[in-house]
DNA sequence: TTGACGG
DNA sequence: CCGTCAATGAGTCTC
DNA sequence: GAGACT
């Protein structure tokens, strides 16, 4: 019973045996990183990473001649793939085809993604047990050039404190380029329309507050300069790069988690496959707060006159409403062309886009917006918390966070994808 | 990337 | 052991 | 159908 017939060496975790070929094959040209290097850091980073992974079905980017060859996204598992690699069937609702998506449970089929060159992997934000019952929110900044990692940083500073002010949870990470990501946790009963729905919200909110800094554009070329609050990844199949992935970019930096207190001082250029395994070592897993308790989001806007609009269902709540209003049909975003008006309701409501201060920065938000910009100080370590190492002014020895070393040349990096 | 085939 | 060759790989929403 | 996203 060896691990197939086929040429390569052998790699054995946890008691599985592969068989990897070109084992020395460099990935990453810039920095010498080869397929060894992609596979011990996978194994190293494992223990924080896994939890991360079980039960969702993965999208995987496979980049077999390295960053700067031909890739190709990959669902459905090869022939040739190990019998021992767990996958999911699903029919795809498009194309009608059965695609078996893979699972990743354990250090052995991590492993086997690195030989496959999978640069990237990217977890549904649903479980196999309920395809169509995301467990997180996410809300994806992403920052169009000229603005980079500096702008993100103070549109996620003020979509934290938001998340403090209603009462909600997050685990924040580093996209492994220049953007940011947030995740909120679910309870289970959430539909993707309804979750989209919450954060399209947040994202108008943000924009009113924000009109210079935020965009809500589809046309990247209506972007440039600002932020781009991408709502529309909570959307069933699609998928961010998972905590701890690597990005197929110079420099393989890392999809890294972080505290709200390292937000302001954190250079993501500085998370990569090199430096984060020893971060993890020190710091534990920092995102352990997105598979904590979990909230529900029918209400969850509240607090700042957000009434749910229409659509009794509300955030799409499905199943199990506890003392909810009457069951309709799930709620559903829709297209722009079908979705209820947004209603600004309730004491401080909403002001259309447009107003600004004169005279003053970027960052001044429109009147009326205490909402939002009540508080621009991150939350107090919202969520869990890692063994406390990265929290603290003086972090333990791997656990300090990448300083943003002065200011840094013009030449940030090749904006990549977030 | 893999497996197949040939040297 | 090696080199070479053929076949292969996603899906969703917006405008 | 093109454009954008992962
Ligand atoms: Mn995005
Ligand atoms: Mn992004």
């Amino acid at each position: 019973m060896d691990a197939g017939g086929g040429r390569g060496q052998e790699v054995e975790v946890g008691g599985r045996r592969l068989l990897v070929r070109n084992l020395d094959k460099v990935l990453w040209p810039e920095d010498g990183y080869t397929k060894a290097d992609l596979i011990s850091y996978y194994l190293q980073v494992a223990p924080v990473m896994l939890p991360h992974l079980r039960d969702r079905p993965l999208v995987l980017t496979r980049y077999p001649d390295g960053i700067h060859g031909a890739h190709f996204y990959q669902k459905d598992l090869p022939d040739g793939t190990p019998d021992w690699v767990a996958s999911v069937p699903f029919l795809s609702p498009s194309t009608g085809r059965v695609v078996r998506y893979c699972l990743c449970p354990d250090a052995a089929t991590l492993a086997w993604l690195g030989s496959q060159a999978c640069l990237e992997i990217h977890p549904w934000l649903s479980r196999t047990s309920s395809p169509s019952e995301p467990d997180f929110a996410v809300l994806d900044i992403d920052p169009a050039p000229p603005a980079g990692f500096a702008e993100a940083r103070r549109l996620a500073l003020a979509l934290g404190g938001l998340l403090e002010r209603l009462k909600l949870s997050s685990a924040l990470k580093t996209s492994g380029a220049t953007g940011l990501h947030i995740y909120v946790p679910l309870l289970p009963g959430h539909t993707y329309p309804g979750v989209r729905e919450f954060v399209r919200r947040v994202a108008v909110l943000l924009y009113r507050t924000f009109p210079r800094m935020v965009t809500l554009e589809r046309t990247v070329r209506r972007r440039a300069g600002r932020v781009y609050l991408d709502y529309l990844q909570n959307v069933r199949g699609k998928t961010l790069v998972a905590p701890y992935g690597v990005r197929p970019l110079p420099g393989a930096p890392v999809s890294t988690p972080i505290t709200w207190q390292e937000l302001i001082r954190v250079d993501p250029a500085g998370f990569t496959l090199s430096t984060v395994p020893a971060r993890v070592r020190a710091v534990g897993d920092l995102f352990a707060p997105a598979l904590g308790l979990g909230h529900r989001l029918d209400f969850a806007l509240l607090p700042i006159g957000g009434l749910e609009p229409g659509r009794p269902a509300s955030a799409g709540l499905r199943g199990r409403r506890l003392a909810s209003p009457p069951a309709t049909e799930p709620a559903d975003s829709g297209p722009a062309s079908s979705r209820p008006p947004f209603r600004a309701a309730g004491p401080g409501g909403l002001q259309p886009p447009g107003r600004r201060i004169g005279g003053h920065g970027e960052l001044e938000p429109t009147a009326s917006q205490s909402a939002v910009c009540g508080d621009l100080q991150p939350p107090p370590q919202a969520g869990v918390g890692p063994p406390q190492a990265g929290a603290s002014p003086r972090p333990g020895p791997g656990g300090a966070p990448p300083q943003a070393a002065g200011r840094r040349p013009a030449t940030q990096r090749p904006a990549g994808p977030d």
